[in-house]
DNA sequence: AAGGAACTCACATGAAGGTGCGATTGTCTA
DNA sequence: TAGACAATCGCACCTTCATGTGAGTTCCTT
């Protein structure tokens, strides 16, 4: 088997040249990209010569890791991106998560612990910490939640919509063709149902919930 | 350090016992229940003997282990759930991680690692396998849409997120501890910068677009 | 036929919000 | 050094909202 072509981009060189030579050094893979920002690999990042994985650190000068992936994935469709981190900042990482890179790797880790985890990546996996699984996890569930059932009628559905396009009273009235003393009863009963009072609570339920 | 308290739900009594054994042998776990269906280990989730986790096969006779999981998520809402699979079916899985469970553990897996996963829950954690990772990332970046920058500086931010947890403008100040005046300001320049020109418009669209 | 639930409409009042028109203070950066 | 921008605070005026209290209709179930 041939050996995978890699690609590094990390600011401080000692770092980057251990790990290139250990990965190397294992066999299974070859660095033929080795970048000190985001900008230069990007500037790199021509068709024809996509690398197999691109190893990202978070922490760049300049442009941020974070920021270089959705351009690096545009460029490099077909590539693997893996984001390198010192693992402090989850919030970083989860954003790099939306950002569509698909393994996440501690720089702390041992090199050969790395290199499996290339492997993992390039067999389609997605290596990852289990706390920063919890984390997706939980966002997930909030993506995707149970929706309780306030016993909202018909009615109260369709006004709780409008309450979440944003409309005033005077205007979801005209919409739903009522008037405003109709439209302010039924504000009043989903508030109880839903156990708020101001307009936002409601539509701050609404959409955490996923009522509408 | 006490034992933490285990429920198995398995339909394979021998598997069960076995698994229980081993699990108690290690000295971190006692099993304080044990149910050959959902609906057995439904019937004893009362509040006050909450395990701390929940082991739970996905293929079980009567009630879907699948589910079980909101029912028992409801029942017990401080219970760790983890799910054991034989791992065929990513798709079950991927129905299981909405339903809400914290872990996904294969029955294959030796005991020792079992009681090293439920441990990482407990602790926090997900342990997942990198392949049903790579699936979730990929759910992932499909829900979650391109969040739009807007412009918003730190302390709107700030403020929006407290305007989407309900609070009206006089909290808000009290909370960050500004006058009503400066809220007032920052909220219009918000409202410019969403384009909108009410509270619950810009909660929606905070909500909606992912912004805090 | 009786009862309840959902839906409809109305008035009034105090609280909260939206907006026009100011101002001063820092901290960057061109 | 001038200018841009964020952040802070203030007043005034009108709009919108929340809430208490009422009542009439239709439709479905018992």
């Amino acid at each position: 088997m041939t050996p995978a072509a890699l690609w590094l981009i990390e600011d401080n060189g000692l770092f980057r040249a251990t790990l290139a030579r250990g990965l190397e050094r294992t066999g299974r893979f070859v660095c033929t990209g080795s970048f000190r920002t985001a900008e230069a690999a990007l500037a790199a990042a021509v068709p024809g010569a996509a690398p197999a994985a691109v190893l990202l650190d978070v922490g760049l000068p300049g442009m941020d890791g974070i920021e270089a992936l959705p351009r690096l994935r545009e460029r490099l469709p077909s590539s693997a991106l893996i984001v390198l981190t010192v693992f402090e900042d989850e919030d970083k990482i989860m954003r790099a998560i939306c950002s569509g890179a698909q393994g996440y790797l501690l720089k702390t880790a041992p090199v050969s612990e790395i290199a499996a985890a290339i492997d993992d990546v390039l067999g389609g996996g997605s290596p990852m910490n289990s706390r920063i699984a919890r984390r997706v996890l939980e966002l997930f569930s909030r993506l995707v939640p149970p929706r309780k059932d306030y016993g909202l009628t018909a009615r109260e559905t369709e006004i709780l919509q409008q309450m979440v396009e944003g409309r005033i009273k005077k205007e979801i009235a005209s919409h739903v063709g009522l008037s405003v003393h109709t439209v302010n009863t039924h504000m009043r009963n989903i508030y109880e149902k839903l156990q708020v009072n101001t307009v936002n609570g409601a539509v701050a339920k609404a959409l955490r919930e996923r009522l509408v």
